[in-house]
DNA sequence: AACTATTTATAAGA
DNA sequence: TTCTTATAAATAGTT
């Protein structure tokens, strides 16, 4: 679309080929930004140029974008486990393993936040003699950044597959509904 | 860009907006395809329309580059641990959280592994009363299916998490080497 | 879904 | 990289 039409194939011309992906990726993510503010749609572009920089345009965000689209194949099954004292074995089994696997991850949630408070309890432990002096204060607060991330990350996704597993168990209420006590989320 | 210039607006008119997004969404779509042809880049993009509906564009697939961009930032953090004889209580402390996590994750993972051997072992075939609980054999597959995808993902998640886990530790060899016996994976 | 009058995007060049 | 400009492409309004 300018001077020439162009074939589409690879640019073969290492310089040239970056010049078109700038120009490229300003104008895809310009009309992302127009196909979210006209149509109210939610975007999310991930794009990693031919140097293996990424770039991301998100509507209203990446993350939420990606979220909700990853999620929605775990959204409610559509089973309507009705009432009455059928005893299926295979339901049983089934429902057990799920309660059994949430019952794990609300453990898992609770390490984690016990992880927490040690770590601002500033517990010491004994058996691991470290021999890293060399560590400057910066390396090390960017280490510690880096341990930080990570436990937040695993605290979000322990949430993440709570949350989908409520959605089950709420979907057959009929088959379990005691003796759990998880706090429904919005989704 | 077409008979009219448009304000950049949401349209009001349901209909029209309706129309609009598709038309945008092939457009949009259509680019992030010659950009990743003429340059090679790697493109996903999720979209969402006024309706809620997902629509999605992969090169090579949605799953590969967004793989690629959420696991970018937990790659090894440049923390350079030279050996030295200090006993630095903050790394002790921090080295100690990354071994339980680790070790917590290591045993997640074998109690998702020996649910998956429950569950073929568990194939027992009691008389299929067809009418077991009012839920019909293709609600309980489908049921099936729901709670053996819900548990791949666990699985898959404590597998990713283990191996930025495992780069970290990595990252750190001279601070914690004994004791742990993690196979090592290719990213 | 097709048609076009226009507006936009952009390839080449500076 | 940023700008300019001739031309190709996308698309708003229409049928």
């Amino acid at each position: 679309m300018g001077r020439r039409k162009i074939e589409m194939k690879m640019v073969k011309d290492n310089s040239s080929r970056q010049v078109t992906f700038s120009k490229r990726r300003t104008g895809l993510f310009k009309k992302a930004n127009e196909l979210a503010t006209l149509c109210g749609a939610e975007v999310a572009i991930v794009v990693f140029s031919p140097g293996g920089k990424p770039f991301s345009f998100g509507h209203p965000t990446v993350d939420s974008v990606s979220d909700r689209f990853l999620n929605q194949d775990q959204e409610v099954p559509n089973v309507k486990a009705r009432a009455g004292s059928s005893k299926n074995a295979k339901v049983d089994r089934l429902n057990q393993q799920l309660v059994d696997v949430m019952k794990r991850l609300q453990a898992e949630k609770k390490k984690a936040q016990s992880l927490d408070l040690k770590a601002k309890k500033a517990k010491a432990p004994q058996n691991c003699q470290t021999q890293i002096g060399e560590l400057s204060l910066h390396e090390l607060e960017k280490l510690k950044g880096s341990l930080e991330e990570l436990r937040e990350n695993v605290k979000a996704r322990a949430c993440e597959m709570e949350a989908s597993f409520s959605l089950l168990l709420l979907a057959q209420k009929p088959i379990q509904e005691a003796d759990m006590s998880v706090t429904k989320k919005a989704n």
